[in-house]
DNA sequence: GACGTTTTGTGCAACGTTGTAGTAAATCGA
DNA sequence: TCGATTTACTACAACGTTGCACAAAACGTC
């Protein structure tokens, strides 16, 4: 009996498509499997010129593309990053697996990326199956306070990086294997609450959603210490953190911003300068000031993080702390792909990067009220 | 001798790592690896519960995760769509990479995405990369004018929709299924334009990048038309149409608005209205028109395309043609699905939905100067 | 022309999973 | 107690590729 496909059976309900294989490339080119393997490969030396372009001229007219599932069969694994991000509809972290995937490119490796919104859950369903595809590096950005929940995976030979999120503990408690890199979180907001005071403003609002990652944490820290050696009493008023139930504002960031500066404007005593807890929020609170009636910057000075694109169109120009977020995910890149790779080992990296205040024109001096 | 494997060697120089097979579990549960294949797959009924319990037991305690690369070389495909879009780091381009995740996600798919940044070189090795993976079924965001390089592919059985890019000549020339979905670009630039006219402007510039794509030539004919149906003459010189040696300004959409902005706002008559391409653009134009001591809405008004959630958010909230999205790529996602399981079939479908112009803040009645 | 040597090429057993075709064990009817 | 059924489970040959170990030419060399 023939033994040539018969597809599209089974149960799957997949359906059947025509695939041309090694052999049949082999076949017209009246050469071996074998053969066909060495030249994907690149063992050229293994053969003479004119039977490896035989089989090239055999490969372009059959329109021949290796089939990566069996070729990493053998390997185990497969020349693919995962990338676990909040949300790509949020243009921080849009930019953000657009660096991913430039640098990863430079290396030979492609992204398979997942929306986790920050639900551990979420992200563990995301990392089984991305190991499941053979995927042994993953790039997490910006996850939840633990990383419990990819432990397991981790132990079994998964290599991750973690964006803005220190590792460090992690390591301590169970002997696994995480490097990390993040912006200086305490130094970027201690120089954006600097800059507000410098200008005279005294009464500071903190506009952040739920503080329940490392680096909001981290800022707010940063953001009180700066109020403490400038001889202020950093008021829990002045800090919105938005509601515990709701999400992280990741994909409706400026919305929350939105909200918290309406409601941080509308104390009795309000602030006279917002820092944000990243761009998103900051431009949110651009809206938030005008639902109020107030003009950014003459009524409220407002800063935010991160310096996204849109930092510079904003109107107006938005003063933010800049990530160098480019440079930050080549070395992520690089660093998890070494590892992959095996030219690098040892104990975790933990990568920290100074960030850098831009001072555009949403600040100005206070008014001398 | 001990057949155990011995991972890592090879020129590859891809690392080790200790992987959990079927057999592993099976050999733990004290059964073979049939059955465990068996429960994997659901077949429940040809087991005793107390044997299903024992592999669930054993799955769990070696924290196994299947292998989908060895699962699915007998299928010949995997449950990813693959996406390719013209750059993440542009938020409409998130929020459609976003919504397509959602959708496929509802189906029991994943998503690989590559910026292709509308080089058909780059979009060919792409889908060429995602072929070998097993992935079967793509959705290409606003490729090009031609789809030439990608219809060997599609001749070998991968599915493809194009989203705002009508197929139908395509299809024509060389008998290849290409389903299609598009919002009517044509209406969508009629109604913005209307709605300036409706305004009293009679110089309404035209913002664009390059006119290589099937939907900005379509903008640009419901735009014309508008024009002569109110009885004015399309002046070439208000189409700004960015320099051709440059990108489509997918990355950097908003610093082109602005650019273009300022050339158009500094011609001898400059126009009273500009309509943008799309959202970035018209964000873009607010800078330009500023950098040209403008004010929106009262000096010019702007338009955009698309709505993307910063339209809401901008200062002032931007008026624009609103694409519904997220429906529209339910349906995307559905019509590709359904053709790659084989639910559907017959000649493309060409889906064109209806645009909804949403009036905000960024365009008034001109002044009667 | 018999022997090494190099060059060029091939056979085969994996990789982890699936589904079919099968066997073994339990149950049943008479 | 014997065959016939049903139930519970398993053997095995794929899927497309790889890389080692091996084989067959081709080429000296004396």
């Amino acid at each position: 009996m023939d033994r040539r496909r018969v597809r599209g059976r089974g149960s799957g309900a997949l359906m059947a498509s025509k695939v041309v294989t090694i052999e049949d490339v082999a076949l017209l080119a009246k050469t071996s499997p074998s053969t066909v393997s060495n030249v994907l490969n690149g063992r050229l030396d293994r053969m003479r010129p004119e039977t490896q372009e035989r089989i090239q001229r055999a490969m372009a007219q059959l329109g021949y593309t290796p089939n990566q599932l069996a070729r990493q069969l053998k390997t185990g694994q497969v020349p693919i990053l995962g990338l676990v991000i909040p949300s790509v509809a949020n243009p921080f972290w849009g930019a953000f697996a657009q660096c991913v995937e430039e640098a990863a490119r430079g290396r030979g490796y492609q992204v398979l990326f997942g929306n986790a919104g920050r639900d551990p859950a979420q992200e563990e369903r995301y990392a089984e199956s991305l190991w499941g595809y053979g995927v042994r590096g993953v790039i997490f950005g910006s996850s939840p306070l633990s990383l419990d929940h990819v432990q397991g995976l981790v132990r079994r030979g998964l290599r991750a990086v973690t964006f803005d999120r220190d590792t460090r503990g992690a390591d301590r408690g169970v002997g696994v294997e995480i490097d990390s890199i993040s912006v200086d979180n305490a130094l970027g907001a201690r120089l954006a609450t600097e800059h507000l005071l410098a200008l005279g403003h005294r009464r500071i609002g903190f506009l952040s959603g739920p503080l329940r990652t490392a680096s909001r944490l981290q800022r707010l820290e940063g953001y009180r210490g700066a109020l403490r050696a400038a001889g202020l009493d950093p008021h829990p008023a002045l800090v919105w953190e938005g509601l515990p139930s709701e999400g992280f504002g990741d994909v409706e960031g400026a919305e929350f911003g939105r909200r918290g500066a309406r409601d941080l404007l509308g104390l009795a005593e309000p602030p006279t300068a917002l820092f944000a807890i990243n761009d998103m929020y900051a431009l949110g609170a651009y809206a938030g000031a005008r639902d109020r009636g107030l003009a950014v910057p003459d009524d409220v000075s407002v800063v935010g993080f991160d310096d996204i694109f849109l930092a510079e169109v904003a109107q107006p120009a938005l003063t933010t702390v800049r990530q160098p977020l480019r440079e930050m995910l080549r070395t992520t890149v690089t660093m998890l792909v070494d590892r992959l790779e095996g030219s690098r080992d040892g104990p975790a990296d933990h990568t920290v990067v100074t960030p850098e205040l831009i001072v555009r024109a949403s600040t100005a001096a206070r008014e001398a009220a």
